[in-house]
DNA sequence: AAACGGATGGGCT
DNA sequence: GCCCATCCGTTTG
């Protein structure tokens, strides 16, 4: 780990931080660092918003039971789930809830922190807002794919993290509808942080 | 500033 | 065939 990364990052998030309610996983990442120790070079940003996808959320992927495509959203809590939209863009989700239930929190948008130079490399922008603002962005920013489906979040080269230095996040998190989605689309499971200018949209 | 459409491929009815 | 948990360049107001 190089020494700017080190400086960066406090304790792991352990398997026990996504076994409790999706919902309450996915407003707790705001502030944890989501990070991609990757062969080209670290890369990390501020979680700065998220989505909870749900059982008997008509939705969620999971929500017409497992098959081959979403089998990581129904395995071990702390894994990853990758999946292909729209043809052409990956969106990068973390498990929850126990084996067999189908819940996920879906990363829409971070902070960049580290390897902005890298991300701008595989962005192919410039601008520190256009990397990592939005689920297809930061997925592609941080040299993630579908050979991440599944991949345990709690050890190895991608998982969250602690901040060094926490700031409060109080009277920040914004709760409301979830983005881009047609059914189920009044339940409010999107958390973002208010005022940040890394959110996907304003 | 907002609206629109094209790219592109896999999963499911 | 149709539908996407999207992004980006272009057009329109």
């Amino acid at each position: 780990m190089t020494r700017a990364v080190a400086s960066l990052l406090g304790r792991r998030i352990p398997r026990s931080f996504f076994l409790r309610p999706t919902a309450i996983v996915a407003r707790d990442l705001l502030g944890k660092i989501l990070f991609h120790d990757s062969p080209a070079g670290p890369a990390a940003g501020i979680v700065v918003e998220t989505e909870a996808y749900l059982r008997d959320d008509p939705a969620s992927h999971s929500f017409r039971g497992p098959t081959a495509r979403n089998a990581s959203m129904f395995g071990t809590p702390g894994r990853a789930y990758v999946y292909l939209v729209y043809g052409m863009h990956h969106c990068f989700n973390a498990v929850t809830a126990p084996a067999g239930i189908g819940e996920a929190v879906l990363l829409r948008a971070l902070e960049p922190v580290e390897g902005l130079d890298l991300m701008r490399i595989r962005r192919g922008r410039d601008s520190d807002r256009d990397l990592c603002n939005g689920p297809g962005k930061l997925v592609q920013a941080l040299g993630i794919g579908r050979a991440h489906d599944g991949v345990d979040l709690t050890r190895g080269a991608v998982g969250f993290h602690e901040p060094k230095v926490s700031t409060s996040l109080r009277g920040r998190v914004v709760r409301d509808l979830r983005v881009g989605i047609t059914s189920g689309a009044e339940l409010p499971l999107r958390f973002y942080l208010r005022g940040n200018p890394f959110v996907s949209r304003r």
